[in-house]
DNA sequence: CCCTGATTCGC
DNA sequence: GCGAATCAGG
């Protein structure tokens, strides 16, 4: 494989994205991430502070509180690191037609409907069960954090935690590191498995 | 261990 | 220019 101008285009793209070197290399697939890294130093963009701006420590949380009530910040608007709306340079006299990938226009006949994939295999969702505070506080927390990856893009090591409705767009898997041995990452695990336990003194 | 990016250096 | 091997770190 050759870094073609397609090729380093995506590198770039994912890049800027802040995706991992792996991330990207297993995207384009014949290279190494190693590559990618050597490319991404070649190219001189190894850094990815684009702006004199803050350095923006990285939002590090996760930590399941442990005395205290979290208090989550009400954060309202999610930042959605949607960066690089491609500038495009001018293009000569290029008509362009630019594909334009429209999403899939949904007709107004289209029944929508609480539909629940009925299937198993899906973990409980915290709505559906009596969570710790703590606990559901950490997966909202983490959810807004979550790679928001696809079927394809889970490994053995990412969590297989879904988010969203499988009938819309708005539909990802969390894919933060799992627990060694577990399909979840740690919040995750923390609603997934629970001791069951709750109602079991109702007395009569 | 899993992962990350950074650097070196023979090709 | 390329990228495996290696380094340095989380």
């Amino acid at each position: 494989m050759s870094w073609t101008d397609e090729r380093v285009e995506t590198l770039k793209r994912m890049w800027a994205e802040g995706q991992s070197a792996s991330q990207i290399a297993k995207e384009l697939g014949g290279v190494t991430r190693n590559a990618v890294i050597g490319k991404v130093h070649r190219l001189g963009l190894s850094n990815r502070a684009e702006e004199g701006a803050d350095p923006a420590p990285e939002p590090v949380a996760a930590k399941p509180a442990v005395a205290a009530a979290p208090a989550p910040e009400p954060r309202p608007a999610a930042p959605e690191p949607a960066p690089a709306p491609q500038p495009k340079p001018a293009a000569a006299a290029a008509p362009a037609p630019e594909p334009a990938p429209e999403p899939a226009p949904q007709p107004a006949s289209f029944n929508r409907r609480p539909i629940v994939p009925a299937g198993q295999p899906l973990p409980p969702q915290p709505s559906a069960n009596e969570i710790s505070p703590e606990a559901l506080a950490s997966v909202r927390e983490v959810e807004k954090r979550a790679r928001k990856l696809t079927l394809m893009e889970l490994t053995e090591r990412t969590c297989k935690w879904p988010i969203g409705d499988p009938a819309t767009d708005k539909f990802w898997f969390c894919g933060l590191p799992s627990m060694p041995g577990k399909p979840y990452c740690e919040a995750h695990v923390g609603v997934a498995f629970q001791p069951m336990s709750s109602r079991r003194d109702r007395r009569r």
